[in-house]
DNA sequence: GACTAATTACTACATTCGTAGTCTATTTTA
DNA sequence: TAAAATAGACTACGAATGTAGTAATTAGTC
């Protein structure tokens, strides 16, 4: 098992582009993002932080560096998922489904779907 | 509405003790944590950490100072859980909802309990 | 092949975080 | 009351984070 590198909150943002759009260069990423709030050298420096903590992989392809995912969105959520339950409500799932279920807003599909999704689950 | 200060992962820890069991001096919040972990130096150094920030408030009792919670368990979570879900789940309630009940373990206690509270929730 | 433009590589720097140590004041004790 | 114990205040310091600047390199262009 391969230790879980930890993505910071600022590193997530960019990781959503690389993840929705890569293979792509730097350049290609800053374009993907608010550009009011980011700057070319400064989403270099988290592809360069990126890639030493393994979560994205480059090669050189002629004089710019392209970058692909090596870990998945999902096995990133998996892990920043379970640390979030452990860390906020101590590890209990139910009472963070219900946090959830009472504090954020879910139509009346949302509702349908999970309700389905638990009757699959519960045998 | 008072800008929600940032906790980090292990004032969360300490913040935990506190919530549970405040009002408390520094020593018995170190009491209260892993020995093997937690250091009393380290555990004053939160404290002020967290006072500071506003999550805590102290009054001087005799030679100590007593801490109390300055901001509920439940507004912490409430700040922590949204921000979460905004950063891995780019806001979707729905598709977060599904992964914890496909990633993490729920009794079919809690299955019910949460078949429940949709029902009630869905009109 | 020399100059210019695009990119990368390397360096910088203030904050926050995790983890304490030292110095000081206050209490308890002998 | 002088010494010892205890709790707090202040200081330290490396790693991580957010945010970029500067130097070096590579690729076209003339």
């Amino acid at each position: 098992m391969e230790k879980a590198p930890k993505i910071s909150d600022a590193e997530w943002e960019v990781m959503k582009v690389v993840w929705d759009h890569a293979p792509m260069t730097a350049t290609e990423v800053l374009e993907r993002l608010p550009h009011e709030q980011w700057k070319q050298k400064t989403v270099n420096t988290f592809l360069a932080r990126l890639e030493t903590k393994g979560v994205i992989e480059s090669k050189r392809e002629g004089r710019a560096n392209v970058y692909t995912a090596a870990l998945s969105e999902d096995e990133c959520c998996r892990v920043e998922g379970s640390h979030f339950l452990s860390k906020v409500f101590r590890g209990k799932v139910a009472p963070m489904m219900l946090h959830f279920i009472e504090n954020e807003d879910l139509s009346d599909e949302d509702l349908d779907e999970l309700k389905t999704i638990l009757e699959r689950k519960g045998k």
